[in-house]
DNA sequence: TTACGAAACGTAAGTACCTACATAAATGTT
DNA sequence: AACATTTATGTAGGTACTTACGTTTCGTAA
């Protein structure tokens, strides 16, 4: 790749995102924001603010660290606002910043959509063709 | 758990998903359509339908096959509609379902908005308060 | 007759994710 | 003087995801 090339890529990058590119910063952001626990923690943030333990109260199945390091990220990218009280022990409150509530505006559509279409979804269910080593996906449900 | 618990939980399942709760359908539903490569799937058939090493040369960075098992999870759960010819060389064509086409605008919104807002995200973008196992998420953008 | 093409499948190896458990810290309680 | 509280961090180990590479099929081109 050219020089040329590289900067057209940057500027690329920088003026409009495209997912498609595999360098694209944008690959990132996707990732935190689609990630098992980051589309649950935006849900649930968009209906309020929390503290640490009662967010994890709230997400079934999230372990201290997965949360914290979700939390992390998504503060890092700029969608999650941290307000540390500094007193002991501890008291920190998560909340969505401006861009962190229209980012969390598409999740809670897509989750919402599929909380709802969920019977027609598990109606068309198939077995899938398989390919040897599925991966089960999450759990095997244990229920 | 009892046979009543384990019934009520199938009624709610059914009835309407649950993505918090962690035994509910919908949070496998939830994670093959957010998944790394399943996100991206969705968007470009949302454009119309491909062959597989189409759908592959349009999605940077994508392996064989983590295509074919993302496209096998879409299909299973009614998202993807696969049209096999049954010539020789192998000719197939992957499109939307009604279902999957629904399910993919909310996608689209949320990858398009990514794509839309990057500059402001990364202006926003914090190194993160380090949790010493920081894993860099995809490639650490070689460009 | 040999090489090629297209869409998977199989296996092995690497890497990243995720959980479980132990640890820390200042104050108020027992 | 011990102890519980709350939000993390560090480490170790298991599990799952990913990639890389080889194999299959059989008409068609060389």
């Amino acid at each position: 790749m050219t020089p040329a090339q590289s900067a057209q890529n940057m500027l690329d990058a920088m003026a409009r995102g495209n997912v498609l590119a595999p360098d694209c910063p944008s690959r990132a952001v996707l990732q935190h924001l689609t990630s098992r626990w980051g589309v649950l923690v935006m849900a649930v943030l968009a209906t309020g603010t929390y503290r640490f333990a009662a967010l994890r109260r709230k997400i079934g199945g999230v372990s201290e660290r997965m949360l914290a390091q979700t939390l992390q990220q998504l503060e890092g990218d700029g969608f999650v606002h941290r307000k540390d009280y500094g007193e002991v022990p501890p008291r920190v409150e998560y909340s969505l910043t401006p861009l962190g509530e229209t980012a969390a505006q598409h999740l809670v559509g897509l989750v919402g959509w599929i909380e709802g279409a969920l019977g027609e979804i598990l109606s068309a269910h198939q077995p899938a063709r398989d390919l040897s080593a599925s991966p089960d996906q999450t759990a095997p449900a244990s229920a």
